[in-house]
RNA sequence: GCGCCCGUAGCUCAGCUGGAUAGAGCAGCGGACUUCUAAUCCGCAGGUCGCAGGUUCGAGUCCUGCCGGGCGCGCCA
């Protein structure tokens, strides 16, 4: 349950019944009264705008207004006190009980507890990686990767019905570029000396491994055929030997889609015909010649006439073009009819996971869905900023075996993919982020992820503990909710829990805004509250959560202990990552 | 030149879509270990939220204009 929302319902129950009093005007805009959390806890567990918000249509002061619904709010079960404060806050202190029965909640709920309806089901389209099938993944890629499956185990939690897809892009220039590089090291299979891969190849030795295959299926068949004759076939072999790459890469971080839609394969099908089609039924399509850039005219700029989307017309700067001067599809073409597909696959909510550098295409492909949608799709863009790989602080050095970047692969291998995934949320997805190989194995509080893996297993040390301790009780999560956990009454004990109990709110904006991100700082917090939590007990023994003949407390304490790795274990499925029970 | 993003403590960044006295980590200084895991914690210090206006009960957050940085800018992907 997201207590917010639970206490801001309660207070709109009373302000409608302050207008049937006749004590409030009618027609009032409710729509901007809130409740937070306050960040002094002086100032009680949750504040209301409630009376700056209506106080001036209500022609009356805050203050006035405030101690009216104040006065009504301090009858409810759940409301310890309610007051007026500073400019007209009304701040609420909530019975410790409420805060207390959150325990069992979390316990019974496990890691479903967050979970919400906030979507009502609605079909949401995430797309992510999207890769071009021309190598494997870098630590670049990476971030896209877990950025998008980590958004799209968030909305699923938030109540969306997710569907998480990859576009590969293989209808471009760079499949025919693979091809004649996979027909190069086929030839070099064969035995032939290629000596080095001419500029303009796909020089990666990851490509030996196919002209292996190759030359294994087909012999030499190819090898002394003229391109025309091998490029479609060779392409179609590539395209597949780099996705079973990219699936292999994608599988060791633990990155799952459940769609996989091939650009080649909708063209071919005449998604792009179709579309431009239905917008030039609609006037949305001509034969146009665009102005230069103005202040960088090309050197090479001459007017060219070309098939032009009126995008301008939907938001974007100028209007786009979909054909080439050659006539071949632009990508810009392919996007459309492929986000058209995705729309009519009954996706009127989209979401794509693009690397910074496509940030120039944000408008135009946003002003293509206005188009082809007419207003009733949308499309948000997340845009996943550098990755800057360091060791111990300074550029790590490049691999090998993959040419000019480090893979994914490698760095998997060395850290693991928990580490990956964790760091490639520790920043808003637009920032650049700087990922050091050395740091996030290290078992410090300068690692987030051990810091917060820490926190998990400490707790779940302090349980086995609790076991040799008190080797007759059950400790169960089943049994640990009937725990007497109206005795935490400590402050300390009550805080910790208003902690926990935020997780459904953080839950609900992080959906909203579409950044997972807030996931991981808010187990940081979270993680840093319990380690200080715990710590108390080593300067005073008697708030230890095992109190030596004393079961009812330890019970009681352990109960809590245990929702919060319930909670942080509930965060780190959000993020892909398992928790851990003990790090020795 | 146009568009988008960014500018918050010495450094790296949060800031829950407008709330009360702007937060955290690192770096610095000073403390707490015969431990339920000190792999942790506590305290101190550190700020003109780039600048100037505006909107309103209230602005780091929204609007306008500057300054500074980054990225992009017909057919590539």
């Amino acid at each position: 349950m997201n207590y917010f929302k639970y206490i801001k319902d309660i207070l709109l129950v009373e302000v409608e019944a302050l207008i049937v009093d006749g004590k409030f005007p009618v027609g009032l805009d409710l729509s901007r009264i809130g409740v937070e959390p306050t960040k002094d806890p002086a100032h009680g567990d949750l504040a209301s705008n409630a009376a700056m918000v209506l106080a001036k249509p209500a022609k009356t002061n805050p203050r006035e207004l405030g101690q009216l619904l104040a006065d009504r709010l301090t009858q409810c079960v759940d409301i310890a006190g309610a007051d007026v404060a500073g400019p007209g806050f009304i701040n609420l202190r909530l019975v410790p009980e409420f805060w207390t029965n959150q325990i069992p909640a979390v316990l019974k709920a496990g890691t479903a507890y967050g979970d919400c309806d906030l979507g009502s089901n609605e079909a949401v389209n995430v797309e992510y990686v999207s890769a071009n099938p021309t190598g494997p993944m870098h630590i670049g890629h990476a971030r896209g990767a877990v950025i998008g499956d980590a958004l799209a185990s968030l909305l699923n939690k938030a109540g969306y019905n997710v569907t998480r897809e990859y576009y590969i892009n293989d209808a471009g220039a760079q499949v025919d570029v693979l091809a004649r590089s996979t027909h190069l090291r086929y030839r070099e299979a064969l035995g032939e000396d290629i000596g080095a891969i001419p500029d303009g190849l796909y020089p990666g030795d990851y490509l030996k491994q196919a002209g292996q295959e190759l030359a294994q299926r087909d012999g030499d068949k190819w090898r002394d055929a003229a391109e025309e004759e091998w490029l479609a076939a060779l392409r179609v072999f590539a395209i597949d030997a780099m996705m079973a790459l990219i699936r292999d890469d994608l599988a060791a971080l633990g990155v799952k889609h459940d769609v996989f839609t091939s650009e080649r394969t909708l063209v071919g099908t005449g998604a792009n015909d179709e579309v431009v089609e239905e917008l030039q039924s609609r006037d949305l399509v001509y034969m146009g010649v665009l102005d230069p850039p103005k202040g960088k005219l090309p050197e090479d700029w001459e007017e060219r006439p070309q098939l032009l989307f009126r995008s301008a017309n939907f938001g974007d700067d100028v209007d786009r073009p979909l054909k080439k001067a050659e006539g071949d599809w632009t990508y810009f073409a392919s996007d459309i009819g492929y986000h058209r597909d995705k729309y009519r696959r009954g996706f009127a909510s989209m979401i794509d996971v693009w690397g910074a550098d496509h940030k120039g295409y944000v408008k135009r492909m946003q002003s293509a869905v206005n188009a082809i949608t007419e207003d009733k799709g949308s499309l948000d863009v997340r845009l996943c900023n550098l990755v800057n790989l360091l060791e111990d602080g300074k550029p790590a050095k490049m691999s090998k075996r993959a040419g000019s970047f480090v893979t994914l692969r490698d760095v998997v291998d060395e850290v693991g993919k928990a580490a990956v995934r964790f760091m490639m949320l520790t920043r808003s997805s637009d920032a650049s982020l700087d990922f050091d190989l050395k740091k996030v194995t290290e078992q410090s509080k300068d690692n987030p992820v051990f810091y917060v893996q820490y926190a998990h297993a400490r707790i779940c040390s302090v349980i086995r503990n609790t076991a040799d301790a008190f080797p007759d009780l059950l400790l169960d999560d089943s049994s640990l909710s009937s725990a007497d956990v109206a005795q935490l009454q400590d402050p300390g004990e009550l805080a910790m829990i208003k902690e926990l109990a935020s997780w459904p709110q953080i839950v609900e904006s992080a959906a909203l805004a579409h950044e997972p991100h807030r996931v991981a700082f808010y187990l940081s917090d979270l993680a840093a509250s319990f380690h200080a939590f715990w710590n108390r007990g080593n300067a005073d023994e008697s708030l230890r959560f095992i109190v030596p003949g004393d079961s009812t407390t330890t019970v009681a304490r352990v109960a809590l202990a245990r929702a919060v790795a319930v909670v942080i274990a509930s965060g780190l499925a959000v993020m892909g990552v398992e928790p851990v029970e003990e790090m020795r």
